[in-house]
DNA sequence: AAAAATAAGTTTAATCTTAAACTAATCCAC
DNA sequence: GTGGATTAGTTTAAGATTAAACTTATTTTT
C-alpha cells in the first residue's frame, strides 16, 4: 500500500506535465485547503467559532451600514439559504441584527451588535497575524504576478458565465 | 445600499493596501470558489454528481491498486469521517468496492467497479477540457512562479504545524 | 503473555452547503 | 390599477464536513 506521507505529492506525480492546467489546479486547491485548516483550527480555539461565521461577520465589519441577505449572499458568494442558517445562528448568539429596511418589506439590513462588533476586533487581530505569518515568505513582486494569473483565471470564468448563462 | 455587481471587488478595495497578505488570500479564495463552481455545475449537469464524490473516484483511477480509508482521508485532505459517508454512497451505487485487507482486519483496500471505471472516464474527459479552458490565459512562466508561490505557503503551513501540533 | 499504547475506521451531533421549490412583496407594462 | 414578471428571503431535502467519542484490531512495552 502507498506510503502515508506522500500520499499529497503523489497526487500531482502522476498527473502527466502536459497537463499543466491541471496540475495547477490541484496544487491551487491543496494550498487554499491547508491555509483554511490553519484558519479554521485558529478560530476553534481561540474563539471557539467556525470560519463560515467569521467571514459573515468580517463582511458586516467592512461594511458598517449593513448588508441585506442577498448582498450577504453574493459577498460570501454562497447561497443564500445558506446564509439564512449562518445569520440565524449568528443571530440567536447576539453578535448580528437584522434590522427591517423601510422601503422594501421582504428585506433586512444585517448589522453587528455591539458585542459582534468586539468579538469581530479580537478575531481579526489573529486572523490578521496568521495570514500574514502564512503569507511572509511571498514577496511583492511574486504577488504581483500571483495576482495577475488569478485575474485572468477569473476572467475565463465570467466569459464562460457570459456565454452559458 | 451596496452596488449588487460590485460587492465582491468592494470586499477587496476595502482592505488597506499594507494588509498585502489578506488582500492576496481573498483573491485565492474567490477565484477557487469560482472555479469550484464552475465544476460543481459541470459535474452536475453533465453527470449528476458532486465534486466530492468525483474526487473519491479521481483519487482511486490514479492509484489502481487501491487505497485505504485513511489514504483516502489523506489524499483527499478531509477527515475519515467524511470519506466514511461519501465512500458509503459511492459503494451502494456501485462504483466503489471495498476489499478486505488479509494482513489487518481493521483496514479495507477500495477500488474502483468496472462501472466507477467507466463513469470516471467520461467524467474525466469533460473535467480535463474544463481545466484547459479554465487555465488556457496562464502562461507557462506565470505557471511556474505561480506554482513556486504556492509551494513557499504550503511550506510556510508544515512549518506551523511541526511547531505547534 | 498481559497490559498499555497506538491505529483503522465508524458513529454521533452539530454545522455547513447546495439546488430547487416556495412565499410574499415589489416592479413594470399596459 | 390590474396582471405578469421579477426579486428578497425562507424552507426543504439531501449530501458534505467537522471534531470528538467510540469500537475493534494491531503493536509495543514490560
Amino acid at each position: 500500500m502507498v506510503s502515508r506521507l506522500k500520499i499529497v505529492e503523489q497526487k500531482l506525480e502522476q498527473i502527466p506535465s502536459e497537463k499543466e492546467g491541471l496540475r495547477l489546479w490541484l496544487r491551487i486547491v491543496s494550498c487554499t485547503q491547508m491555509v483554511e485548516q490553519e484558519i479554521r483550527t485558529m478560530l476553534r480555539d481561540k474563539f471557539d467559532t467556525t470560519l463560515p461565521r467569521f467571514e459573515l461577520l468580517s463582511a458586516l465589519d467592512r461594511v458598517p451600514d449593513g448588508l441585506s441577505m442577498g448582498e450577504l449572499s453574493s459577498w460570501l458568494m454562497v447561497t443564500k439559504g445558506n446564509v439564512t442558517g449562518i445569520a440565524e445562528r449568528l443571530s440567536e448568539d447576539g453578535f448580528i441584527k437584522r434590522n427591517p429596511t423601510p422601503t422594501d418589506r421582504r428585506s433586512f439590513c444585517v448589522t453587528l451588535t455591539p458585542k459582534g462588533k468586539k468579538l469581530y476586533k479580537e478575531m481579526e487581530e489573529e486572523y490578521e497575524l496568521l495570514l500574514d505569518r502564512l503569507f511572509s515568505d511571498v514577496s511583492l513582486d511574486d504577488s504581483d504576478t500571483f495576482t495577475g494569473v488569478l485575474a485572468k483565471i477569473k476572467e475565463v470564468v465570467e466569459e464562460i458565465r457570459e456565454q452559458e448563462g
